[in-house]
DNA sequence: ATTTCATATAAACATATTTATATATGATTA
DNA sequence: TAATCATATATAAATATGTTTATATGAAAT
């Protein structure tokens, strides 16, 4: 029973929910995670090990960067319950600001190429307000 | 999100846990809870007044004690996850012998038609001992 | 090799949750 | 209307969890 509840107690979390979500839309790198959510990469790596030690995710590795994406084949009844996950918080006001965050994301990639925390926070930034102003 | 979230935050709890699946057998008043359980009075009504708020449980007064079932026409998507719960738990341990002990306790209220909690709990830890001597 | 960039881990701190204890309430019975 | 039984609530102590800060690792580029 510990087990289950365990991972029911990861889908407890809204930072590592809205990786869940994000990562069901694309794979992503850390740096591409932190900069969407606006948290901390430490933060972000941890909640990353945390799910892929309950084997919700698969890890690739390209040059520096180590992108994450959904396990394909994972158990049965969790994938059910990211299903459910992802139409209970289809119009969730957070997840799709962070919809939003990630188009800006490869936008900012395609521009630039890179994947630099430092200029991809202050762009996302300049983005936010941006939007804020247009209002 | 956070509303969400908070659901499974209920659902991560072993305590929770074996409680949404005794009432899916049958409805239960808190002192039934209690001996089949085994934990304390306070304990199961806290978890009891949790799970209600979240409007996973009907209540039914009857007379002194409450009856608590779950709810009929609940959120499809928590009842869809109950459903999952329920599968993945069939055969644990700790579900199994949870369903022994309700059993000796329908039999306790057959013989003595009471929910007296102090006869009860010593009606339950005799079962217990005999049953480890038959080992 | 040394430096740099992307990620991981560990320790420290803050916060939330769980559990136990004590007390209160509401329904029944004497 | 006392007294009692079943349940509820408030709160404090213990425990678990999330987050940040600081530090380490490991791959690539110079």
């Amino acid at each position: 029973m510990k087990y289950v509840v365990n991972i029911f107690g990861l889908l407890s979390d809204e930072t590592r929910v809205r990786i869940l979500l994000l990562l069901q839309r694309k794979e992503l790198c850390v740096c591409q995670i932190m900069g969407v959510l606006g948290i901390s990469q430490p933060l972000v790596s941890r909640n990353l090990s945390l799910l892929s030690n309950a084997d919700f995710l698969s890890e690739r590795r390209e040059g520096k960067m180590i992108f994450y994406s959904i396990k394909k084949n994972m158990q049965p009844a969790w994938a059910r319950i990211l299903k459910i996950l992802k139409e209970e918080l289809r119009s969730d006001v957070t997840f799709k600001a962070d919809l939003k965050s990630l188009s800006d994301c490869h936008e900012f990639q395609k521009k630039t190429g890179k994947c630099d925390m430092e200029t991809f926070l202050k762009f996302m930034d300049k983005k936010k307000r941006q939007r804020r102003k247009r209002r």
